[in-house]
DNA sequence: AACTATTTATAAGA
DNA sequence: TTCTTATAAATAGTT
């Protein structure tokens, strides 16, 4: 289609090959745009000149990236590299990991056993009871635990009681001192504070007499 | 180029359309294939046509992945790190939710509870309670099953002993011959068979004799 | 899947 | 590069 016919061979004259080319590619990705318009049809076309310049069409319907996606799934063929798979893969093996818990803990809630075998159902009970033999246990020792403190406590808190009177009337010049440091104490933090503890100032406001 | 010009849209008849593609498609493969060889480039094509069939061409010089990937380092357009990116992102969203769920099992089981709170662990218990219960009636059901078909099998089988007995001094021709292949049976599969069905040879050994 | 009248692409020249 | 134009090639409509 041009003034003369040409074989179809590489063109040995540069510039030729160069304005041929400039041409063709031109040709090319009208040809491409018409297609994809008449036929409704998604085309994607990369091209590199000898010089390894690119120049690309693709289709405004859609994304060389999700063409290729597309291209892949649909080929089966992979264009990726292994980086790809290996994520690929990852995901189905997590994926399928997910599942079983998924089902186990299902299981574990009572949720779809209706198909399982007695067998199954025995280990599935057993596990269960392991389980609530631990908890309750966790929730025993958490309990000792507190009796124990809370004793500890009371014990610790009457001793001091029993000091503090005994004291009291020994220490009479440091009495107005701690009297008012108490004092004050009892303001701030009166809500944490045992109600033993509390003691009520012997000479409040003491400036101000 | 045709019998008549073409407006540049959509072709409505879905036959023209197709056949249209088909021309069409072939155009612009060979022209790829020609300028590839002409101007010494590289051109790669992908088609996708409107019912999802894909149709490809990449110069016979180079591979699909390997111009891609010469695409990607020369355009700085990223084909499939963005692709990467979300399959990592899954793998991430994935492997929380296979943590959660595997504490969550590990709860269950009674591991890894000794830094829960008395609230999560009452939560855990009355999940494992609730599944103790519904483990236990399923069982219930598969044993309650199971023993209506063995009584119902066991009603049969006295009713068939029953008749069997009666009948057995009337055909004496077959006696023998049943006598034996029940014996037979007898010793093979004795395990399987329940007692009221075993039994015993009139005449055992017959040839010995 | 052919045919062919036309349109379109383009090789060579300017 | 871009325009021009003769000619090759592609293809729309038809069979």
């Amino acid at each position: 289609m041009g003034r003369g016919k040409i074989e179809i061979k590489r063109i040995e004259n540069s510039s030729n090959r160069q304005v041929t080319f400039s041409k063709r590619k031109n040709g090319i990705i009208k040809k491409a745009r018409e297609i994809s318009v008449l036929c409704d049809c998604t085309v994607s076309i990369i091209i590199f000149s000898s010089s390894g310049k690119h120049f690309e069409f693709c289709s405004p319907s859609t994304t060389l990236p999700a063409l290729l996606e597309k291209y892949q799934n649909n080929s089966g063929k992979k264009l990726w590299d292994a980086k790809h798979e290996s994520l690929s893969a990852e995901i189905e093996r997590i994926r399928k990991e997910n599942d079983n818990m998924q089902i186990e803990l299902r299981h574990l809630r009572g949720e779809d056993i209706n198909s399982l075998q007695p067998q199954e159902l025995i280990a599935i009970e057993a596990s269960l009871e392991t389980g609530v033999e631990a908890v309750r246990a966790a929730r025993m020792r958490i309990w000792e635990e507190l009796k124990k403190r809370t004793s500890r406590l009371e014990k610790e808190h009457n001793e001091l009681c029993f000091k503090w009177q005994k004291q009291m009337p020994i220490d009479a010049t440091n009495l107005r001192e701690m009297d008012l440091s108490y004092y004050q104490l009892d303001r701030e933090f009166a809500p944490q504070i045992p109600m033993a503890f509390r003691v009520q100032p012997s000479h409040p406001n003491l400036q101000d007499n």
